[in-house]
DNA sequence: ATGAACCCTGTAGCAACTACAGGGTCAAGT
DNA sequence: ACTTGACCCTGTAGTTGCTACAGGGTTCAT
């Protein structure tokens, strides 16, 4: 489809189109050419890169290697071990994130096990807050 | 120990003197009395104080969680089930975040696991996240 | 011609800090 | 007395990745 205006755009890629007007002002989509009345007008191209960056977010992929996928696409000749890099680093800071969530998940449970309804004087949810973590009960 | 200066209260609590007087900023810490030079002067309580705002927000409350917690633990007649509803909730918000991280890792594992290093041109991973992730290969 | 649905720019807000800039204070050493 | 260095102060701007206006203009159908 061609000469889309940016709700169209927004529609098949399920993007807000207040995302893809921030994406263009910050460099990760194009400056496109403008229909009389002043509005974006965008092709395939544009829809093809909005996709893609769609679906490297969504993976967790941030802002920087995202930028950072798309030059190295253009790049055809290049060794892809750079693109292998950032998604492999992107692998490891999610494995790193389940981690520490799962340790917080851990402590956290244990305080709220500690719960006998009871009135806030007593409550022992307060009380796991209210004194360093090491302290036993 | 009384009469603590901001950087003492820092490093007993291990928090960022910044963070301090940002959590003073809020409203989330009291604004404390001055010596001559202006410097703040802290006592035990509140050290107690940042010590709970701190654990609780190493347990992943958030900010407004926090105050909730601060300011229910004074009202010390009351029924604890706010606290322990404020707890639950935090816990069941770190559950969902740790589920969706967990499908994210599915999903760019398997985008990793497709590398053969060769050039960008036939960069699987590249190629992984240029269509729609429900395409086969 | 008027209303709804769309588009435009520009700025401010969110969470929870962090990082300056541009100063003042205080204790120790020379 | 003076200087050095470590600490403190306020206030503002930056971070990430958007989202939400405010205050307009355009397009199209009725």
């Amino acid at each position: 489809m061609i000469g889309m205006k940016i709700g169209e755009l927004a529609r098949s890629t399920r993007t807000a189109v207040e995302t893809i007007r921030y994406y263009e002002k910050i460099g990760l989509m194009p400056q496109v050419a403008r229909t009389e009345g002043n509005y974006r007008s965008y092709g395939s191209n544009e829809a093809e890169r909005l996709g893609f960056i769609r679906r490297a977010r969504d993976l967790g992929f941030g802002i920087d290697q995202v930028r950072a996928l798309l030059s190295l696409a253009d790049e055809r000749d290049r060794d892809c071990g750079e693109v292998d890099f950032i998604a492999k680093s992107n692998l490891l800071e999610v494995e790193r994130k389940i981690a520490a969530l799962q340790n917080l998940q851990q402590e956290l449970s244990a305080v709220v096990r500690q719960c006998r309804a009871g009135k806030v004087a007593d409550c022992r949810i307060l009380k796991a807050l209210g004194r360093p973590a090491d302290w036993a009960d």
